[in-house]
DNA sequence: GACCTGACGCCCC
DNA sequence: AGGGGCGCCAGGT
């Protein structure tokens, strides 16, 4: 069976999420059946080893919070990216997370 | 080959 | 409600 490396699933997953939507680590950790959240995170980490273009900004932690700003080239630009998407975001933290959360599981 | 760290998450206090 | 600890898988040193 071709079975792809599970980053590139994560990759997959993470494009599908819709504009102006977000995920968490562990839903997609979930949807995948990773077992660890961390491995999304370690994945999204080696995103530019993916020729296609990964909106890691949309994948925040379970509370809503921008916690892998600090790994992009500035700690503002996943803040801007979302709020050019029309995401708002108060103090590092996705505002009204509940409503803008996406499921994986919502694109089948 | 062993130990430590990491873009996390859940349980307990 | 807030803070701290343990568990998770994989990679790097």
């Amino acid at each position: 069976m071709k079975k792809k490396s599970y980053w590139e699933d994560v990759f997959e997953v993470t494009r599908s999420i819709p504009v102006g939507r977000v995920s968490t680590y562990g839903a997609i950790a979930d949807y995948l059946a990773l077992g660890s959240a961390r491995m999304v995170g370690w994945a999204l980490n080696h995103c530019h080893t993916s020729e296609e273009l990964v909106p890691a900004h949309r994948v925040v932690n379970r509370l809503g919070e921008l916690s892998g700003r600090h790994m992009f080239p500035t700690p503002t630009m996943m803040e801007e990216e979302l709020t050019a998407e029309g995401v708002v975001v108060e103090n590092d933290k996705v505002k009204d997370f509940k409503t803008r959360f996406w499921h994986p599981q919502e694109m089948h």
